[in-house]
DNA sequence: ATCCCTCGTGTAATCGATTCCACGAGGAGG
DNA sequence: CCTCCTCGTGGAATCGATTACACGAGGGAT
């Protein structure tokens, strides 16, 4: 029942605990000799330090947080991943926080994470700016946002830039004969969500395209909002040619309801994404999107926010995310295999 | 800098850190008088409780600690969510560790999380049986396994049962007219890898059909193995007629490998997947898979451990899985729209 | 031989809460 | 009017580590 504590491995190396926080910690002036007892003492004893006690002492947990916008979200997951990866290569481990797209869900999370004295937040905001997170980090609490971010703090943002790639998303859709684009846009306090429409509208300007009130859905970042854009989409006199959603949950929605629907893509409509995922390859037909390196998002971020942690003073960090043209809006460019369902 | 303390509270609110910690844990004997001052102190100052220092004290965390097998399947995504979701309205918070299917990356998750001082560990083992995870288990760390177990150890185990679905599955391939089926294995050290094949294998001879160890494909509940086992059936002299995967990432891995191969689904091969996930309706075309009830799972994995945690004594769980026939092993049987690509 | 510095070590304070115990005031009962 | 009990409260020990400080022994320089 007792676990075994310091002072009892102290009493079987016959040191002080002192000379066995010494060992632990490899700090200076401990003889040969007794580091060897003390080794022996905790491999018998089979002694773990009890890092609550420690974290009280030291005031450090060498814990993150990250609170991500949605478990269900691959990206987001990946993200995940990449992040504990990096973190734990750097010897910190990650607590995480789901926020599934709810700011009040976000800031639960915020305040039980700051409640455990973590050393240092990564956030992906689910909106515009929780008093929370403005007091956070007024306060000084080291945070770095990742994906996206709040305008106006004076925190790091490690994110992929996505207007090249929207531009060459545009430029393959007009060439593919497509007039008629609509956007199902991600919630407005995000900045992803209103960054991604104004990329959209800016590349469709350059080639005269308006983007009309009525081809902008808005969605939350998650799957029914974008089936119901969707159906919103087929339902006006003029439907759009394309739908193009801001995340990988919409398009999985737009995709229920272009299918409900009866129609097919890309002949009765065609559809594209941002953020890449694996599933994407595999739908009827595959989707063509914007890949974001969501792996090296996550390494950056982990690195950035360590070096507030640790007194270095990052950088915001910026990174191209790129087309992957599949079949999804018409004829489609890579260099895959040849099939076509219809061959 | 130095954040406030109980001792700032009880200064401001002319009372003894006792009285504060009685107002805060609503012990008893407290006069209205002295709680008002107090809440209103806590209220001024913005005062949290440290929860590291009460942890310390009193000896738990109200934490408790999730080990998945992998991030990137949706299959424990979800079940990490309303594994998430359960607990934090039973008062409890979770720390996830991503195993990865890595056997060392899960035990140096659980010992993080024992070190942590986890009230009680949810675990989907990723092998047959660590000894720390049977140390522990053993210690008395209050535990519960969910999905996949490890035998002869007196931990309640959640988890869904196949048994019905596989025979389902099987009676519908044979209806259609397939004979040769293999399946892609999940690793033999984990039960679910080991029951789907025996699953399998009972269900085929029912209908007197064989298994032999050609149709048995080694995976790792991952996409890449899946593609690998996957190439390994079309190169053989007589392919499988019918490939089933024992998890939702191996089936992706085969969908890669048969559309690597230039080959149709269901026409030249069948594909089935144990495991249903949202993509799976939209992939082309539509996987048959068995669906596991997940968010049930990882409610009913949360209170058998609240349960143990609190002095109760819970029971182990097994709920059923159901077959959802989709197109991708011939003529579908659901009531969805009846588009062909080649109507 | 004396002095001083270094090295290894132990004692005790500390981190921020919870909680046992003791104590004084005030009301009820005799 | 005295006694006893209850109620509200504060002092101080405690959880398990880290670390400042003190101290004794031993070696080198003078």
């Amino acid at each position: 029942m007792a676990s075994v504590g310091i002072k009892d491995v102290a009493a079987r190396a016959g040191v002080s605990v002192a000379t066995v926080s010494r060992v632990l910690n490899a700090h200076a002036s401990v003889s040969p000799a007794a580091r060897e007892r003390v080794l022996a003492a905790v491999d018998a004893l089979g002694y773990r330090p009890n890092t609550l006690a420690r974290s009280l002492r030291t005031d450090q947990t060498r814990t993150l947080g990250l609170v991500i916008s949605d478990v269900l979200n691959p990206y987001f997951t990946e993200l995940a991943r990449s992040v504990e990866e990096e973190a734990r290569a750097l010897g910190y481990s990650i607590i995480f926080g789901n926020a599934d797209e709810r700011p009040e869900l976000q800031d639960h999370h915020i305040r039980t994470l700051l409640d455990r004295r973590i050393d240092g937040l990564l956030v992906s905001p689910a909106d515009g700016g929780s008093p929370l997170v403005l007091d956070a980090a007024r306060a000084g609490t080291p945070m770095v946002f990742v994906d996206r971010w709040i305008p106006g703090l004076d925190v790091p943002v490690v994110r992929a830039d996505g207007r090249a790639a929207v531009r060459d998303l545009v430029a393959h859709l007009h060439g593919l004969g497509h007039r008629r684009l609509a956007i199902i846009a991600g919630p407005a306090a995000t900045t992803t969500g209103s960054e991604r429409v104004a990329a959209f509208r800016d590349a469709l300007a350059e080639y005269g395209l308006p983007l009309p009130d009525a081809y902008i859905g808005q969605g939350d970042f998650q799957a029914g909002s974008g089936r119901r854009a969707t159906e919103r989409f087929l339902a006006l006199p003029e439907p759009p040619e394309v739908v193009f959603a801001a995340d990988n949950l919409m398009a999985l929605g737009a995709l229920d309801a272009i299918r409900a629907r009866g129609l097919r893509i890309p002949h009765d409509i065609a559809l594209a994404a941002f953020d890449d995922i694996p599933w994407f390859v595999h739908t009827d037909p595959p989707v063509t999107a914007i890949a974001q390196p969501t792996g090296e998002l996550g390494r950056a971020a982990v690195r950035a926010l360590t070096d507030l942690i640790e007194g270095r003073t990052p950088e915001s960090v910026t990174l191209p995310a790129r087309l992957v043209a599949r079949s999804s809006c018409g004829e489609h460019t890579t260099t895959g295999a040849t099939r076509r369902s219809d061959a």
